[in-house]
RNA sequence: GGAGGAGUUCCCGAGUGGCCAAAGGGGGCAGACUGUAAAUCUGUUGCGUCUCGCUUCGAUGGUUCGAAUCCAUCCUCCUCCA
């Protein structure tokens, strides 16, 4: 029973803040694949949007969690925790190291965590039928919450009407409080052994100074006919929210510039990372790696390996250098 | 050259004598986050020794107990007539 539990090394990070490159070199270096932990690199048709590293990028370590699924399938957070949980558990089956790499928080945490989700049955009706309560009068949506769940209510804002939404669904799915399964689910020990590095910025301009150069980057790279393909087909679908397309739909529709919409992308782009900046300040476990820090970008990988081998992620025969 | 109109806090933009450090939006900053999360939502945004004081509404001077709001002059911009 008390298995040894897997090994799994983390590189956290904002957008654009070098994740991919690191996570490539440790695994290289370390017999290791890379689990993607990225909530729109999942989708097959988004690549320069999402930055999704290609063939050279790789440089022929193993990626997964990336680019299978059809942005008109259905994808939630349950769904990636199980998946990527199985990924682990199949690389390390194959005696390699597990490197978890991505910038979305809520995937990061859920999976490392191991949250269990539980089953959820099915309802769109219902679905459909809170989302036009919801639209009549958030309000008394909330305070139907508040009736089936005083505790979740007293969490969620009145004005956060998908979250309202949602703790109402599974309210009525399950019959029993939101707040209490959510509990639940989390009460588990973490099945991974694992340790986070985060890529930091001191200087946040710095960050943003390499966030407006990639997204100029994926302009030249294509993003224009990518996305326009992507809108065609996919109108309603939810990866349509991912930035990069979505600021590029009212320049389709011939509402603003390229370079408004250029623009656009840029600023979502920074705002995105400053709010995955937030979400892993408090991350308290991560070590941050400060990329313009004195050492600079070339310790980067020095310092993460040093870090894991600390945490008892790699193997500390890495005396001599 | 002549006739009108406009200059407001980082930006746009309301405000036309006191209730105005100045609506609203944008942007910035900070925060939350357990089933669409690159989403969604919240707070904050002149300065300070911060339940009070100071500086701000193109500039200067004036009227008034009191001015972003009224008057004069100047500067800048826009529209129209020549």
């Amino acid at each position: 029973m008390t298995r040894e539990k897997i090994k799994v090394a983390v590189v956290a990070g904002p957008t654009a803040s070098g994740k991919t490159a690191l996570a490539v070199e440790l695994a290289k270096r370390h017999n290791g694949e890379v689990v993607s932990a990225d909530s729109m690199q999942i989708y097959d048709e988004m690549q320069i949007g999402t930055a999704r590293p290609d063939e050279k990028e790789m440089q022929g370590v193993p990626h997964h969690m990336m680019g299978f699924l059809s942005p008109s399938e259905s994808f939630s957070v349950a769904d990636y925790v199980e998946q990527a949980a199985r990924c682990i558990e199949d690389i390390h089956a194959r005696g390699k190291l597990p490197i978890v790499a991505g910038g979305t928080g809520l995937y990061i945490r859920s999976l490392l965590r191991g949250i269990r989700f539980a089953q959820m049955p099915e309802d769109p009706s219902l679905r459909r039928e809170l989302e036009e309560a919801s639209e009549r009068d958030p309000i008394a949506l909330w305070e139907t919450l508040r009736q089936l769940d005083p505790q979740a209510a007293a969490a969620i804002h009145p004005n956060n009407r998908k979250r309202v939404i949602r703790a109402v669904e599974v309210c009525r799915l399950t019959g029993r409080p939101f707040s209490v399964q959510s509990q639940e689910a989390a009460e588990g020990e973490s099945p991974y052994h694992w340790a986070m590095v985060c890529i930091g910025f001191h200087d946040r301009q710095k960050l943003y100074d390499r966030i407006n150069l990639r997204v100029g980057l994926m302009l030249e790279q294509g993003l224009e006919e990518e996305a326009r393909n992507f809108l065609q087909n996919h109108p309603g679908d939810t990866a349509v929210q991912a930035i990069g397309y979505k600021e590029l739909a009212p320049y389709f529709r011939g509402d603003v510039t390229l370079e408004e919409a250029a623009e656009a992308i840029r600023r979502e782009t920074r705002r995105y990372a400053k709010r995955q900046l937030t979400w892993f300040r408090r991350e308290e476990a991560a070590c941050w790696l400060y990329v313009d820090e004195p050492e600079g970008k070339e310790s980067l990988l020095p310092r993460a390996e040093e870090y894991f081998c600390r945490e008892g992620i790699l193997p500390i025969e890495k005396e001599a250098r």
